[in-house]
DNA sequence: CTGGATCCGAGACGATACTG
DNA sequence: CAGTATCGTCTCGGATCCAG
């Protein structure tokens, strides 16, 4: 967001060479935030300090593993601060770093994104599978 | 892109429900759309129509399997077009719908941040291993 | 309440060899 | 050139049970 997008070719040309980088990183890293999981819990942790069962009701769909797989994850790679409170019973928050908060304007436009097109994606994806029955 | 982002809230709330859906379609299409692969063959094939051969040399890393299965997704899913050239030899172009055009921007940010980030990431990660050792 | 530990099946992924 | 087929490995992800 720093430089302008008057002209993307340049960009693109220098993320090709991001990504051709061995190890590749950069791949490797959006696999991590772009998730399917972290995506969710990013966007909701997003709203302040979320606790562990605030985000399993919220997210529905994810299993308890994979929550904490997720935030681990996330802890891991410096986008979340887990918080615990040594009560009785256990309490623990999530907040975002600056780093992540940094990310959720993107994250909220990939969402958009996807819930504008997901009729179209659902189509798309019916006439293909038409296409390749006969 | 076409609301302002000045009260984010309310677009939390949003995609807080959206993600509730069951059956979750939403958190689906964001897997296939933000998928690791998914992410370099769209950044890749946004500067115009891309050969196979010419997608396998940029992505560097992927293998000739994961870039004809993600190809087939992202066509599937309504995001690329392919183009077969009855030539000798054959020859295939793929190119971005609309639809993925409009995703453009969002990639391009994320993969910027992903860059921007990339040291943090493996520093918080490196000190979070550390932590964890003793 | 917030997880960890374990098992297990399904799909991701890579390497290699083959084809129109 | 642009794939397909097959195989073996590895990780994802759910289910279940256990614990501080």
């Amino acid at each position: 967001m720093s430089r302008s997008h008057t002209d993307v070719s340049d960009q693109v040309g220098d993320l090709s060479e991001a990504f051709e980088k061995e190890a590749c990183p950069l791949a490797e890293v959006l696999d991590h935030v772009a998730g399917k999981w972290s995506i969710a819990v990013l966007v909701a942790a997003a709203r302040g300090p979320v606790r562990f069962t605030e985000l399993e009701r919220t997210i529905e769909g994810i299993s308890r593993r994979m929550l904490t797989v997720t935030l681990r994850r996330l802890e891991r790679d410096g986008l979340l601060v887990r918080t615990v409170y040594p009560t009785v019973p256990p309490k623990v928050e999530y907040t975002l770093t600056d780093m992540a908060r940094r990310l959720h304007g993107t994250l909220l436009a990939l969402t958009e994104w996807a819930q504008r097109h997901r009729g179209d994606i659902a189509a798309a994806r019916a006439r293909y599978d038409a296409a390749n029955a006969r």
